[in-house]
DNA sequence: AAAGTCTTGATAATTCTTTAACAATAAGTT
DNA sequence: AACTTATTGTTAAAGAATTATCAAGACTTT
C-alpha cells in the first residue's frame, strides 16, 4: 500500500488509543467525544482529532465517535486483523514472561515457535508450544515461514542471528537484547526495546528534582 | 536543582549515548568526533552536538570528545552516581527476568526488595534477595525507604498499589502493568512500559509495507 | 612556529508537531 | 419542524525539534 506517510509520533499513539477504546468498550460505553477522551488520556482534543483524521473521518459532528467502530478502524490500521506468525528466540525468564503475558492473539500475532540453545530448556512446553533447539531454526523457518521474531538472546548472538533470520524470510523484529539492531533491508522492520534505557531515563528524572 | 529544562527527546537519547560510549570505551577507543559517532548511531552530527551542549561544552575543537570523560559526564547527568533503593512488586516471570537481567548497579539503582502475593513464591531467593509477601510492604518501606518501585502486577492491583507506595515515600515508578499510571504528585515520576504497544507498532509497520 | 586541517559550539534555517480557531453540520430539544 | 447545542474536520498559527552553516579555536604536521 502507498499511503500518505504517517508520522512516527502518530503511529506510537495509535496503540494507546486502541487500549483506551477497548477499556471504554468493556465498561459498556458506546460513544465518546475527542474532548472526553482527551481528558482521560491526558492529551488535547485537537491532537486526537488530528491523529484520527490522518486515516479518515471516523467521527460525527455533534455526536463524537462510536467507540466500537473506531476501535475496529484503529485495529485495522494497526494490522491486527492480519495475523503474523511469530517466534521467540531466547527462552530465559524474559522469553517466558513474554510468551505467557503478551496477548499475541489480540494484537495481530500468532506465537508459533520458541527457541533456545540451552539443553535443559529444550522440550519444555510454554503455552502448549515446545521449546526447540536454535540449531533447528533453519528447518523450522523453511517449514513454517514465521514473519516476526522476538529476540531475548545475549548481545553477542544478536547480529548473526538477525542476519540468519532475515535470510529465512523474517520481516519484523522485536529486539530486547542489548545489541542495537538496525533494519538491514528496507522491507525489514525493527523495534528495539532497551529496558535499561528506560531505567536510566527514570534515573534522570528523579535526579533533576 | 533548577536547570534550564531539557526536552524529552534529548533525555531519551542520553541513555543511548551512554551505551555507545561504553562500547567504544570497552573497545579501547579514547576519542571520538560527533561525525564518527553520528555514523555509528544513525543520527546527525549536528544533533549530537546540540544534545550535548544542553549540558555543557564537553568537546574540544579539532579533537572531538574524550570518550571516558563524556561517558562519565552523561552518567552524572543521568544520576547514575546517586544510587536509588529499588523494589520490584510482582515476581512472576517478568519480575524475575527484570531482577536477573537488568544491570541495576550500572544504572544508579540498588535492588533491595522483591514482593509478590503468591504464597509459593514467598521465601524464594532471587539474586540473593528473598521474595517477601506484599502484605509486609508497609513495614519494609518504613524500615528501608525505597525510592523506586518496579511494577509487574496485574492491571487491577496497580492503582491502589501505586497510591500506597507514594504514601510510603516512593518517588519513581517503572510500570510494566497494563494500567496507564500517571504521576499523582509533581515530585513523582512514572515511566510506563507497554510491551503490547510496541508489538502493535511493529504490526503497523509490517502492514504498511 | 607557521600553515593547514579538523571539529566544536552557536546561530540560523528548516522541518515537523502540536495547539488553537472556527465554519460546517449532525444530534438533541422544545 | 425550527432552534439550540455539541462536536467534528480542516485550516491556520504557534511551538519544538532537527538539520545546516560557519566562525572560532584547538590539534597536527612540516
Amino acid at each position: 500500500m502507498t499511503n500518505p506517510v504517517i508520522s512516527n509520533s502518530v503511529i506510537r499513539r495509535l496503540p494507546r488509543y486502541y487500549r483506551y477504546l477497548g477499556d471504554l468498550k468493556d465498561a459498556g460505553y458506546t460513544r465518546i467525544s475527542s474532548k472526553a477522551l482527551s481528558e482521560q488520556m491526558n492529551l488535547t482534543a485537537s491532537q486526537i482529532r488530528q491523529d484520527l483524521n490522518c486515516f479518515g473521518g471516523f467521527g460525527l459532528q455533534g455526536y463524537g465517535y462510536n467507540i466500537d467502530d473506531l476501535r475496529k478502524e484503529i485495529g485495522h490500521i494497526l494490522g491486527i486483523d492480519a495475523p503474523k506468525k511469530t517466534i521467540i528466540i531466547g527462552m530465559g525468564n524474559l522469553g517466558k514472561a513474554l510468551a505467557q503475558h503478551l496477548k499475541f492473539e489480540n494484537k495481530g500475532f500468532i506465537l508459533t515457535g520458541l527457541f533456545d540453545v540451552k539443553e535443559s530448556l529444550i522440550g519444555q512446553m510454554v503455552r502448549n508450544i515446545p521449546i526447540r533447539s536454535t540449531s533447528t531454526l533453519d528447518e523450522f523457518c523453511r517449514d513454517n515461514k514465521p514473519e516476526v521474531a522476538i529476540l531475548t538472546t545475549p548481545k553477542e548472538a544478536t547480529h548473526a542471528l538477525s542476519d540468519q533470520l532475515v535470510k529465512l524470510g523474517v520481516k519484523g523484529f522485536l529486539n530486547f537484547t542489548h545489541y542495537d539492531l538496525t533494519a538491514s533491508h528496507p522491507e525489514v522492520t525493527v523495534e528495539n526495546i532497551h529496558l535499561g534505557d528506560s531505567l536510566m531515563t527514570l534515573s534522570y528524572r528523579l535526579s533533576e528534582k
